[in-house]
DNA sequence: CACAATTAAATTGCACGCAAGTGAATTTTG
DNA sequence: CAAAATTCACTTGCGTGCAATTTAATTGTG
């Protein structure tokens, strides 16, 4: 039924079946992760990528914007609103560094701070709510990881 | 400090910190998963959420708006604009429903059913991108379905 | 030291994603 | 059958993401 080219590798039907699968089901599962975190985000003032941020600036209070864009995997045309909105809402403060004057230090106000804690509070479980195991939790993460960093590597560059 | 309701449920610091890696690993492997198919959807002019609504119309050729949300899990506010688009570049058609004049059938063009053989020319394998084995893509796609599930389900609806 | 290359943020433009509201058509209900 | 409730798509407004450009500061080079 069709030419043998030896080069044009055939992908087994199944197998893009799967692809298609698990590129909807990665994209899918991230818009359920924003919509599941915003009923308790909301009563905070955050959205989904800020809270992200603060993540980042709660392990460590004071970095430049291009660290944390490197933790995140965004590039400061995302990062320079979000902040600028998260400096607006008195949660961070940004300063340009002295030392050399393009970077911006990015610090938590004491309201920043504090905002951890209450986070904490009302923060329940992924876990439970997602009706996972740890292990198989821990288990997603490595997965994900490793998918990530391979497409990161690979691409599709394609022909 | 503050009232045992006997509902707050300590969590442990090993589930929050998993939890957290887990929702940026869902988070930033959606965007790796964009940037990996961009060089290829670039050649024939699609974004990612346009490559997934061609997804579903290539299974079924007419569907109405409403279908294509459940299927993607995006609501009209998205879908509207991203069809409006898909039509001026000539890959589908949308008529209103004649039964039912609320609705609007989305059709595929010529055009639009000869794209899937042109995409299915050029795509590569994510499996092999990513490196992963199919027993592997499969399980990791049961996983985020049934995580995407209960989050949907469960929610953090919390206190 | 002057000048080109590089780097960091910010800005601009476009396309989502989603809440909220609008308007038209259909279904439900009294 | 008429009024109310519901459904579907569209629109508006806001906050990302990201490519591409701009501006300012630093580094590298001769």
């Amino acid at each position: 039924m069709k030419a043998q080219t030896a080069k044009t590798m055939e992908i087994p039907e199944e197998e893009k079946r799967l692809e298609k699968q698990l590129c909807f089901a990665v994209y899918a599962t991230a818009h359920a992760f924003t919509r599941a975190y915003k009923p308790i985000l909301d009563r905070v003032g955050l959205t989904y990528p800020q809270y992200l941020v603060m993540l980042v600036l709660w392990e460590r209070s004071e970095l430049p914007v291009k660290t944390i864009g490197e933790q995140l995997d965004l590039d400061s045309g995302t990062l320079s609103p979000l902040l600028k909105r998260l400096e607006q809402s008195g949660l961070i403060k940004r300063i340009r560094d002295l030392r050399d004057e393009r970077q911006v230090i990015v610090s938590l106000t004491p309201k920043g701070q504090a905002m951890k804690a209450e986070v904490d509070t009302i923060m329940t479980a992924i876990g439970q709510a997602a009706g996972c195991t740890l292990e198989e939790l821990g288990e997603m993460r490595d997965m994900l990881h490793r998918l990530r960093a391979n497409l990161g590597r690979a691409g599709l560059a394609g022909g």
